[in-house]
DNA sequence: GAAACGTGGTT
DNA sequence: TAACCAAGTTT
């Protein structure tokens, strides 16, 4: 049992109807033209541009999804391949443990949801490498129901809009699901469009550098702007430092088992750096995710 | 709840 | 230039 104190009852001063039409309005009058959301766009295509989009812009995703849906139109033509074959395809897009997820969760809906994507978020959530958002997500954009779509984007829109702050907390609170709940339409197809238009004035006007404001058709609305814009006041954000990492050395090794064709000799991967303890703990690493699989001494491949 | 997990573009 | 950021999930 959650005690709730002082719910902080989200209040921007428009009312609701007028909030959402002007959120949507904006959205159909400023969308990009992207392939994912075209009305043909089958909820597969949506599903693996999901994947494809966590922590990834959209200008390095659209190339790779489009080979993707190109060579596995649906999830028993990828479930048929060895997974390996999804890591090569994955190419650069950086978390290749999503490309393992993806194959794996074709693999499920294969096997036990009669190979179309299924439709409930709890069944999705159920799958490998869908988490709350994605759930949500897909069955929103694929499905037009009615979820609360929390992303970064949205997150950072409600943030300013409605707590009157520059950037959201680290971690999502209950309080952002409660506002987020609480401004969702009541129609399905509705919060549907909402979802999506949310996100996309994240992502093109309420950025987190530099946002637009002056474009925002929440300008007068918004009590960021209302309170003159407050810079950011809470705990350094995340540094993500890379180089040198673990991280790094497995994005090199895994790159050349993804450039070589077959099976790759421990020399080729030995130079790609020059650390030999840091090499094998990274090497063992990429193993024990399923990503890299052992032939033999001194030889690896992409799993079969 | 914190930390690990890729890659490349932008400020 | 170093730091930040990009439609998160898993352990």
């Amino acid at each position: 049992m959650t005690a709730i104190t002082a719910t902080e009852a989200p209040s921007l001063p428009l009312p609701l109807p007028l909030l959402h039409s002007t959120v949507i309005d904006w959205y159909e009058a400023s969308k990009r033209d992207l392939p994912w959301r075209t009305p043909d766009a089958t909820p597969w295509a949506v599903m693996v541009s999901e994947f494809m989009l966590q922590q990834t812009p959209v200008k390095r995703v659209l190339p790779v999804w489009r080979a993707w849906l190109t060579r596995w139109p649906t999830p028993a033509d990828l479930a048929a391949e060895a997974p390996g074959e999804a890591v090569r395809m994955w190419g650069r897009l950086g978390y290749p443990r999503r490309a393992l997820r993806l194959h794996a969760a074709a693999v499920a809906i294969t096997e036990e949801h009669g190979g179309g994507v299924p439709d409930d978020h709890a069944t999705l959530l159920s799958l490998p490498g869908v988490g709350e958002y994605t759930a949500a997500a897909v069955a929103s954009f694929a499905f037009r129901q009615r979820h609360v779509v929390l992303d970064t984007n949205v997150r950072r829109v409600f943030a300013r809009a409605v707590t009157g702050v520059e950037y959201p907390a680290i971690a999502t609170t209950a309080a952002e699901r409660r506002t987020a709940t609480a401004l969702l339409p009541d129609d399905a197809a509705t919060a549907a469009t909402w979802a999506v238009g949310v996100m996309e004035l994240g992502a093109l006007v309420c950025t987190a550098r530099g946002p637009e404001c002056g474009d925002c058709p929440l300008f007068t609305a918004c009590a960021w702007q209302r309170a003159g814009r407050p810079p950011y006041e809470g705990p350094a954000r995340r540094g993500q430092t890379y180089e040198g990492t673990d991280r790094q050395v497995r994005g090199k090794l895994l790159a050349v088992l993804r450039e070589a064709h077959g099976t790759v000799p421990q020399a080729r991967l030995d130079a790609v750096w020059p650390d030999a303890v840091q090499r094998a703990r990274a090497l063992d690493g990429l193993v024990a995710d399923g990503l890299v699989e052992p032939v033999e001494q001194g030889v690896y491949r992409l799993p079969q």
